[in-house]
DNA sequence: TTGCCACTGTGTCGTGAATACACTAACATT
DNA sequence: AATGTTAGTGTATTCACGACACAGTGGCAA
């Protein structure tokens, strides 16, 4: 069933940078390629927008359909157009970021034969296409966005320890927090809500688990509230 | 000469939000569509991507073409992909940004028999397809990436008073700033180089003349600077 | 020439925020 | 009972931000 046009048509494309987050190190989703071409190199899991569906739809779908992960934090990033970034057409890819935390969500072995796998920041292959610079493009978007917008909590279980939320900043933004000053400014914007849970399990003291109030925060923006870390 | 292909493909178009600054107000250029749909209605300038060019060459292309301006700051919005955006049929937008300001660029009346003007931010028309929503994403960013990045001086002539340049401050973040603190601060960051110029042709004592100096600028940024106003 | 107008250009002080820094308490394990 | 591991807490110093007012300059008009 062939459609035709008056002018060429670039093909329209999502591509997801999925970051999840364990005790070690910041981690991105990627998918074995089983067709050409790059076959056999990783890349993003991502696929071709339908007519019928908004991008962020089509964004949603993909990550579904290629890594089996649903309701997660996802956001538009960036578009890459370069003519030449896939070498069979022409094909414009709109990039997203998603954001999960490992726990919750594990790895889920792709349903079409291909191999998913979450790879560590700090070891990662050299990728499919141009998926090295959207995955330095989101990066870099994080490392700025987590500084000012509490979107980080969507990394972290939904009852977490203080200790939990500086080691994912330190993460992130790949550098040392000094524990009294993380915890008197986070607690001091008053965006978390103290459960009377403690962590189970630990073979030391057990920490206080909190979680983020979403609500408390939403107040505070309205009365312009500045979340800055 | 027609395109055929397996599926169907949504069009791929470029907008522009073109802000410009004069003494009264922050503006943004609009062109009065002289087509169908939307005949008469005022709209983004805009136009479809070629398959040879990059999307960032397009939305060149099209601001030179509707507007005239060139060698403008340009940088990538916001990907709008919403189904029925344009009543035609699907058609994806990537939008772009422009910083210009009006001294230098003059309002070229469009070459293809469309009218272009620039309308105050507090004196805008109901526009074309989406474009309100594109313009809204458009003022916010602004908004926030002048306050750490300096892409602001774009707007302003290359030399300029500290008064101009407080002004611009001004009416993108649409408060009051106060003189002394703004001198204080801007001047302490070590990005503006003094000439040895004044302004001309004042009633009054006449201002000394700054230019942005990128140089320092990108010297500072590798140092881990953080512009901030 | 004098006065007036409009804008330029400058400093201080008080307050709140950011940083640097080290020990005791709690709990589990042996 | 002793040990190991992390939780949890306060202070002092420095730095940045915001609030605030007036004298100086130069053009212009009377």
């Amino acid at each position: 069933m062939p459609y035709t046009y008056e002018y060429a048509r670039a093909a329209l494309a999502v591509d997801c940078v999925v970051f999840g987050l364990d005790d070690e190190d910041l981690k991105v989703m990627l998918i074995e390629r089983g067709q050409p071409p790059f076959k056999g190199r990783w890349a993003l899991p991502g696929g071709f927008v339908r007519l019928d569906e908004t991008l962020f739809e089509a964004a949603r779908r993909e990550l579904e359909e290629e890594t089996g992960l649903k309701r997660v934090f996802l956001e538009q990033l960036y578009t890459f157009g370069d003519v030449k970034r896939d070498p069979r057409e022409r094909v414009v890819s709109v990039a997203y970021y998603a954001l999960c935390n490992l726990r919750d969500h594990k790895v889920q072995g792709a349903t079409d034969a291909s191999a998913a796998a979450w790879f560590g920041l700090h070891d990662l292959p050299s990728l499919a296409f141009d998926h090295d610079e959207i995955l330095r493009t989101a990066v870099e978007r994080i490392r700025g966005k987590v500084r000012y917008v509490p979107i980080g909590f969507e990394l972290l279980p939904r009852k977490f320890t203080l200790t939990q939320l500086q080691k994912m900043y330190e993460k992130i933004l790949d550098r040392q927090l000094d524990k009294r000053n993380f915890r008197k400014k986070v607690l001091g914007m008053g965006i978390l809500e103290e459960t009377d849970e403690v962590q189970q399990d630990v073979a030391h003291r057990a920490a206080r688990l909190y979680r983020f109030d979403e609500l408390a925060y939403k107040r505070l923006v309205k009365q312009g509230f500045n979340f800055e870390l």
